[in-house]
Order: C-alpha cells, then sequence, then structure tokens
DNA sequence: CCACGTTCTGTGACTTAGTCACCCTGCGCT
DNA sequence: AGCGCAGGGTGACTAAGTCACAGAACGTGG
C-alpha cells in the first residue's frame, strides 16, 4: 500500500469473485472507454473489468522503483506514468511513457517472468488505472484478445527502444533537443534543462549551453524553468522536418 | 523462400495436423534438449513441435531485414542470430543475440501485432531453428506454459534493452570495449575494428585509437583482423571488473 | 520587506567521442 | 610484379560530457 491509495479495496473484496457480483461502474466504464466497447464482450476483459481495483495516485508519486517486486497488471485509464532507469551512478533516462489505454510491459513482464523491476515508475498526470493480481491475470490471458493486446503493447515498446538506441548511438544532440521542444506541443515549455537532460538521457549543462545557442539565434527565449518558442520553424529545420 | 532453406516443408505438408501424425523427430528431439524435456507434456509444447517446420540457415545469411514482413514464429535449437537495427543515414548497432533455446521476441511481436520487422537479423553461428505459422502459434498460446516462456523471454529483452540503452547513454567506450574484448572469452580475439563499432554503436576510428591505446600500454597486440589479449587483467580492472 | 537557503542557470577549462579526409599496409589475385 | 581492396592509422576539427564554481531567481520564515 506504499506506493498508492486503492479505494477499492474494500468494495473489490466485498464484491467477490461471482459472475454477476457488483462491479466498479466507473472501472467498466473507463475500460470501455479507453479500449473500445466491444472489448466488454470478451470474456478475458470481463474478468479484467470484474477484478480490476482501481488505483489513483497523483502527479509526482512515485509507483514503483528499481527492485521493487511485481505484483500485480496495470492498466493505465487516465493519466501518464514516466518510466525512467536509474543506474548506480545515478544517472537517468526516460525510457518511454503510458499514457491512458496503455499497459505498461515492464510490470508485465516482470509480472509474469516473476522479476523485480528493474526500472522506476512516476506518475507524470494523475493517474487513473486499473490493477489486477497475478492468478487474475493468468486467467484473463487465457483470452486470445487480451493475449493479442498484451503482446500488440510490447511489440510497440520493443520499437520505441529500438528507436531510443539509434537516437543514443548516432543522433545529434541539438537536433534532439530541438525534436523534444517541438514534441511539447506549446509555444511556452515550463520544464528546467536538467528535466530535459534526463528526458534525453544527457547532461545539464550540454542542454543549457545548445538552449543559450538557440536563443542567440532567437528562435527561443529562455527564463528561470521556462522555455518560450520564437522560432519553430527553425528549430523543426534542424530536427529534420 | 528467400531468407532459408526449409528441408521440412514437404514432410510438413505430408503429416498435416493429425494428432498421431509422424513428426519431425530431430525437431522433437532438439526442442526438448533446447528447453527440457517436461515440456513435451505440455499440450502448447506439443503443438509446437508437431507442427514446426525445420529450418537451417549458414552464418552470414540474412534472416530477415527492416521492412519484411514477420510470417512465422521462430524458436532457436542451434546456432546464434544476431538481430542489429540499421537506420537510414546507414549507422548500425547490434541489439541483441538470440541463441539455443531462446525465441526472437521481434519476431514474436511483429507476427503477433501485424507489424514488420524494425530490425535486421543475421545468422552469426550455423543456425537450427523451428518454425511455426501464425494461427498454430496463436492456439499454441492457449497453453499457460508456452505463454510464460514466450513472456518470460520478453521480460529478458526488455531488460537487455534497458542496460543497453543506459551504456549507450553514460558508460565510456573505453570501458565498453575492454568488457566486450572480455566478453569473447578467448584469448585472440578475430574480429575487425569496424564489427566491433557496430557492435559498441560507435566508429571505426574510434574504436581503433582506443585499441591503439590498449597497444601502447601493453594489454593487447593488434593485427589484421586479430586482436591478441596479453593483460586480461587490465582490461577487466578498466571494465570494472 | 529582508535575509537566507535552495533551485536553476551560465560558463570556463578540460577530456572523451564522433566526423572527415586521407594515406598506408597486408594480402589475395592474375 | 602489379593491382585491387579490405582493414587499419592518424591529424584536424567538431560535438558532447565532466568538473568546478559563480551568479540569478525564487520561496519562506522572521
Amino acid at each position: 500500500m506504499r506506493v498508492a491509495e486503492r479505494e477499492a479495496d474494500t468494495k473489490q473484496a466485498a464484491s467477490g469473485g461471482g459472475t454477476g457480483a457488483p462491479l466498479e461502474p466507473d472501472v467498466h466504464a473507463l475500460l470501455g472507454e479507453a479500449l473500445g466497447s466491444g472489448c466488454l464482450q470478451d470474456e478475458g476483459w470481463r474478468l479484467l473489468a470484474e477484478r480490476a481495483v482501481r488505483l489513483q495516485a497523483p502527479a509526482g508519486r512515485r509507483l514503483f522503483q528499481a527492485g521493487d517486486p511485481c505484483r500485480e497488471f496495470l492498466l493505465v485509464l487516465q493519466g501518464c506514468i514516466r518510466v525512467q532507469y536509474l543506474d548506480e551512478t545515478g544517472n537517468e533516462i526516460v525510457l518511454y511513457r503510458v499514457r491512458a489505454g496503455e499497459t505498461c510491459i515492464l510490470t508485465t513482464s516482470c509480472l509474469l517472468g516473476d522479476a523485480d523491476y528493474p526500472a522506476e515508475g512516476l506518475v507524470e498526470e494523475d493517474l487513473v488505472a486499473t490493477a489486477v493480481t497475478l492468478p487474475v491475470f493468468r486467467r484473463a490471458l487465457a483470452s486470445e484478445a487480451v493475449r493479442n493486446f498484451v503482446f500488440a503493447a510490447m511489440g510497440r515498446r520493443l520499437v520505441d527502444l529500438m528507436l531510443r538506441i539509434d537516437e543514443l548511438a548516432f543522433r545529434r544532440l541539438d537536433r534532439r533537443l530541438a525534436r523534444h521542444l517541438l514534441d511539447r506541443r506549446t509555444a511556452v515549455v515550463h520544464t528546467t534543462h536538467q528535466d530535459i537532460a534526463v528526458e534525453l538521457g544527457s547532461a545539464r549543462e550540454v542542454v543549457s549551453r545548445l538552449l543559450k545557442d538557440f536563443e542567440r539565434k532567437g528562435w527561443v527565449r529562455l527564463g528561470r524553468g521556462r522555455i518560450e518558442i520564437l522560432h519553430a520553424g527553425a528549430l523543426a529545420a534542424l530536427a529534420g522536418d
């Protein structure tokens, strides 16, 4: 219970596993919304919806960290989890994000592989998720629809990580920085240089210097915790359209 | 049929899907050997063994490349596949290797996610593998044992890729190079500087320079396509034991 | 409103890594 | 012997990371 509130613990216990038992109405609805309503016809999805425990956590909360045991399958309904790796020397790098309708594949594979988390998960936007225990998840996996969903999520993430590797190995940091700024999709980016460095797997000083270059070129205006984009076109050109 | 010989195609077609039909005896044996003999009690594993097509390919053969559609589930019985990413600019980096008893998770997740391969697979040591078509694989996944095997493989690979990301982002190349040389587990490493660069996600010139440094320090002796390790202890110390 | 601690940013000096250009060497081939 | 070519060496330069430190911006308690 260390990591997040579970408002539904008692309700869940009361509802039991009976087929027609009263469910979590909002979890049901959110699941339908997040995944398309057709999925609740499926037995596996129905099982997940019935046995799902609602889990909420405010932005900033750490859901899990490296070394934690993994006990439940997670499906995000609202908000966003940032998964990042932290090594012994204190270096951090963002691996990927889990958003509404997605599962955390790290959780899934640790759960099924009986391994501890190798990375940490931070709530970035207020989170609403459902959690089910390993036995229930194993039963749900008997459904082909659930299996396909989980495997497809894994495949996507795998490709993400490969692209991330390519970026780190071969892409220039100024281009990646420009891309990152544009990806925020706001004219004014509220963040610190340190956060960007973690995002890109680089060092704060390097990010600061590059941003200063951008400012000298008139592409951005810098403030404390604030980057105003003045010339998105130039950034896009640098990023490679 | 472009990528590899399939000596068993006809035999497979003849044996059909009947439960007691004649099987691939050696595939059966190899499967048992690779995975532990208990697995053939399981219905899913038995299905895989029965419907498996033996696939062989000599070292150097390209099994698949980026953009290829993915049609079959692969399980390596002997040999080794090197999976590497090649981007538009021609940069290459080794992602991971698939050895005896392992599945290529890239194949698995592309297959189930109906996606094309994002990377290429090269046979590094003469390959013996089994392949099954998507429909058969889907049926085999009904078995919990098969599912656990596949998910566990995904989890391990995921962790591999994360470590690779950490390495690329934060580890010094001289240490990674030292580690790489030691990992070959031979006193004389037969390889080119270019190959090592691809392995580490770096550039040939950089690898050459570092190796020259190692030679000047008396740790290795360099020859054309050949690196003789003279002082493994020093390399290990640099690599961080 | 001020003093003070904290967080964020800027910068110089230096090391490590990547890029570009070019040349040399070892080796197989005819 | 002469040629071609993959593999390797190196200088010069740019990009990125590290270390050390300083100053600016902000928040809080007095």
